[in-house]
DNA sequence: AAGATCCTCTGAAACGTTTAAGGACGGATG
DNA sequence: CATCCGTCCTTAAACGTTTCAGAGGATCTT
């Protein structure tokens, strides 16, 4: 592997020289033009390629981000990473991926942030595989920022970066009001995580604020792990006081119901007008193509990269003692699942 | 940061002997157990962590494995990378992501894998991206190995993972010729690529092989990026001979027409069996739930990294000038979206 | 003409490790 | 008593870069 020593030699010239030539930084050093072409030239020829590794030791500064995951293969984590991807790759840096298995501990990990050098540390999906303020601590003990991606939870320190989850419920419940419908059905599945709980808070209190009443009886809870029964819904949808609108709490549930629905012989949307939470890719597949709030989950990941390098060139490391909390943006894509309500 | 040189002056020895022991080479060098332990007790009370970057300096070898990524959202990408991430971290190997986007050329690609000192590249979904023959010229130059993952395409040298497509439209076929199946349909969407072709044809050479004749007239092709007109298909499953099956060629396309034919009334499995391909995650929450035939798309990763690590280890690099090929199994997921013709 | 100043380049230390080679000591051997 | 051989540890070079401090020569100043 070619070195600047050995484009020293060639050129005739010192290898401190040609390093500063490299790095453009020659004519504050005050070496000439002419010099600095004939350098480069060398380099070129001889194929010179910077060994980033022994330039990030003896800098002490590795221009590379941890990017902490546990095992996935939802769309969502193709996201993020994508988000994540292309802001580090934007300021020139990399990602190092850190697997967190499930006999990864905090310390484990926090020791593969540490070894590795990494300038700040991402981390997505988490919340239940290790102890994130652990983590927290540890890093930043040794100046290293973290930053938790797309989580709903928070420890009051570090940064993080969460979806607007209650505002995505909120501009489903609009959408659907302008739309003329009043008479709604949430159903809430198995998972009754906080992200589904601010949904659907955000729903309600969008509802509240319009004046419209969501009772109890609205709120359809199925046990059966994401199952919905299909007698079940067509008592419902068979009654006189039937639901004209279906806030779904993921694309995934809008998708179940929906075919259920369309099996059973009531259409979408004429009959029934459907919502999503998630704008998964195949919600533009799927007949009639989904309404949903879509979460912008790349842009989580890009806002993630933009305040932990933030953090990392302060050096002041906010991020230790205070917390420093970004809201990601959410919007509503309106596709054909949803229509007016005709009286 | 402490290093091993606190250490030594904390444990009153030479930093060398730090090395030897917290590198647990101590016996080969002769160091007494009662010196290695207390080093080790001095490093811990001082939160010694090794500096990998140094490490991978001065030793020359780096445990990295390059991973380039285009720009994507989609579930497989996710699958992908958790493949490869959990069998480079069985290996004690990271992965830093380099994003290869619209303005990369392989030239930049292969400098920044050079420049950072990667064992090994694997890279996935870059067919139309950069010019993959050249990158692995460029990289075997470098003795870097590349390992191309989850491409249909080859270019004669190198490690290639492909999935094994033409199987998977065999295992489709045979699937639904034993629940006596025997009039198909294969609707072709806008998209013609070569893993389409080849599941199509392994698809028909399974029909060949059980005697079942595929006529052009089954094989319906779409031009309306990937919408199919229902007048189109009511038309085809009001006729006399309408098929008894259909095989997708991915879930999307599957997803669209089940969600078509139910909302005009053809009932799945009932009337019409339909195969996907791809098993992405929604295929279980779709109702009927989908048959298809999975990818495998994580092993393909894990693959992937098995014969780069295989070609790093081995030094001789076969890879830069023969061919090593290795094919994704693939296996038929099947759920309720078909079911045994009743005559 | 001597010193100051500028311009252009170089010497060498430093980063934190790994590891080959060697040194000191004590005991066994001839 | 000199030699040899283990045992246990140390010395020092090396990896490829960055960057501070300074050197040599030319030009300017007074």
């Amino acid at each position: 592997m070619v070195t600047i020593k050995d484009i020293a030699r060639e050129a005739d010239v010192s290898f401190a020289t040609v390093s500063y030539v490299l790095n453009d930084k020659f004519k504050k050093i005050g070496i000439s033009e002419q010099l600095a072409q004939k350098v480069k030239h060398v380099a070129a020829e001889l194929g010179y390629c910077r060994n980033d590794v022994a330039r990030a030791m003896v800098t002490g500064k590795n221009d590379v981000i941890g990017l902490l995951l546990p095992s996935t293969t939802r769309e969502y984590c193709a996201k993020i990473i994508n988000g994540v991807m292309q802001a580090t790759a934007e300021h020139d840096y990399y990602i190092k991926v850190i697997y967190v298995g499930q006999d990864s501990s905090a310390e484990n990990i926090a020791g593969q942030c540490i070894g590795q050098r990494v300038a700040g540390v991402i981390c997505y999906n988490l919340d239940n595989k290790i102890n994130l303020s652990q983590l927290h601590a540890l890093l930043t003990a040794r100046k290293i920022p973290l930053c938790v991606a797309a989580s709903c939870r928070s420890f009051g320190t570090g940064i993080h970066v969460t979806p607007d989850d209650e505002l995505g419920g909120k501009l489903a419940f609009n959408h659907l009001y302008e739309l003329g419908h009043r008479n709604f059905m949430i159903p809430l599945d198995y998972c009754e995580s906080s992200w589904a709980r601010q949904r659907v808070d955000g729903f309600r209190r969008a509802a509240a604020d319009a004046g419209v009443q969501i009772n109890e009886s609205q709120v359809i809870r199925f046990t059966g792990k994401g199952v919905f029964p299909a007698e079940m819904l067509k008592n419902i949808f068979s009654g006189n006081n039937r639901p004209t609108a279906v806030f779904c709490l993921y694309d995934d549930m809008a998708l179940h119901l929906m075919t259920i629905l369309l099996s059973i012989g009531i259409r979408i949307p004429e009959d029934v007008s459907i919502t999503g939470y998630g704008n998964m890719s195949y919600g533009v597949r799927c007949v009639p193509a989904l309404t949903t709030v879509e979460e912008q989950l790349e842009n989580i990941g890009r806002q993630s990269v933009e305040l932990l390098l933030g953090e990392v060139k302060d050096k002041s490391l906010n991020s230790a003692s205070e917390e420093i909390l970004a809201v990601g943006e959410v919007k509503l894509v309106v596709r054909e699942s949803t229509k007016a309500l005709i009286k």
